[in-house]
DNA sequence: TCGTTTCCTGACCGTATGGTCAATGTGAAG
DNA sequence: CTTCACATTGACCATACGGTCAGGAAACGA
């Protein structure tokens, strides 16, 4: 603790440091526990015992549980809404579909334990995300709506309803993720591979964009 | 012997009539607050009031929380199982898929409480019907797969990765149940209508059987 | 070194919950 | 009417949980 500490401003400050570090490890072992035992099975001991720091310590960082678990919901939606730019831009529903799927088909990989914990939320009712319900993902599910409308009306895929089309898409991609347990299970209990995954996602992708009549 | 004959008394009973009743009601109640809560999140003195029965009536009929969740899971598992049916004795996708989707999506309709009991287990892991996942649900899915293989080899569809159809059908089917409350926020508020139930059934089969190259 | 802010944590508390039990009710068979 | 298995339920208990707090440690700037 001593040559460095002078140089400085950009290092982010000891106690920042741990800060950051902390609320994120304890994001982290809530996400997977509030994902493993919903909000009601979750006990705050858990968490502390996950994420290697004691219960009160949680209490520090986080006023209650329920503050907890609010975070870990937000983190969760924000990631989803980043992955929704690749709709964007796109020239027509191959690519901004086929794009679309392949980012939420990733997430369902890398974040399952969010997904989950946004799917509870969701079938509880959304009791603590029901204004971004509301607002955030109605506007941006129209915006999507409007942009498949047009790619119909510019004769680039069949007129289905853009709607619908958004549903089978969410519940398709977020299946892996929320029944990931259960895929496991009908794969002799191992986890897709590799080349599992990548067959999956280009299933998907064939179905949907045929399915569109845009292949 | 004699005494067999005398308890299995063809006449219905009063007492059976009694027990028969109460069970359905507290498995009822459970259902809706097991869906809207969570295993967790339930509490056996909701249940109770909601069933219209002292808490410690329910312990009469089923000795332990976890007793009661599981015959509400069986329950569902079984409501899915006989409208699995619809794929059999189809000559081709068309009728075979049409009618699965149908049936699915009608059931999605009437028991939304036990489709978000079962995607509430599977995301927890399955605690309590893994052995279900193993034996039931894994022998019929590889049932259907062979059939699907069959009408691909028959050239009455594209040659789709027959698993991923079918978690794609169960996905989109079961979402319009579990993520009820999403979809009835989209649709400012209010549930779906006859007529937008009809929309939503026929925009999914028409992706669909489009999308394995059926119609 | 001192003072101040931030961080840490064992011990504690009130409450809610799953489950138990003994006392009581009830309907039908004999 | 009596009997007896089945059904009902208020009161109770042990536990586990979310949350609190006081006192102390560590990290800084001056």
């Amino acid at each position: 603790m001593s040559g460095d500490a002078q140089i400085s401003r950009l290092k982010p400050g000891r106690r920042t440091d741990i800060r950051r570090e902390n609320e994120r490890a304890i994001l982290e072992a809530a996400e997977k526990v509030f994902a493993e035992a919903g909000f009601g099975g979750a006990t705050m001991q858990l968490i502390a015992d996950m994420a290697g720091l004691p219960k009160a310590n949680l209490h520090y960082y986080f006023a209650t549980k329920e503050d907890l678990y609010r975070k870990v919901v937000q983190q969760i939606f924000e990631i989803w809404l980043d992955a929704a730019s690749s709709f964007d831009n796109a020239p027509g529903p191959v690519e901004g579909i086929g794009a679309y799927i392949d980012a939420k088909m990733d997430i369902s990989r890398t974040h399952p334990h969010g997904s989950k914990v946004w799917a509870s939320e969701v079938m509880h009712g959304a009791p603590v995300i029901q204004d971004y319900l509301e607002t955030t993902l109605r506007d941006w599910t129209n915006g999507r709506i409007a942009v498949i409308q047009r790619w119909i009306d510019e004769g680039k895929m069949k007129p289905i309803n853009p709607r619908h089309l958004l549903y089978l898409l969410w519940a398709t991609t977020q299946h892996y993720a929320d029944f990931g347990h259960q895929i496991q299970t009908l794969n002799s209990g191992k986890p897709l591979s590799e080349v599992q995954w990548k067959e999956a996602k280009a299933s998907v992708k064939d179905m949907v964009l045929r399915g569109i009549g845009a292949i």
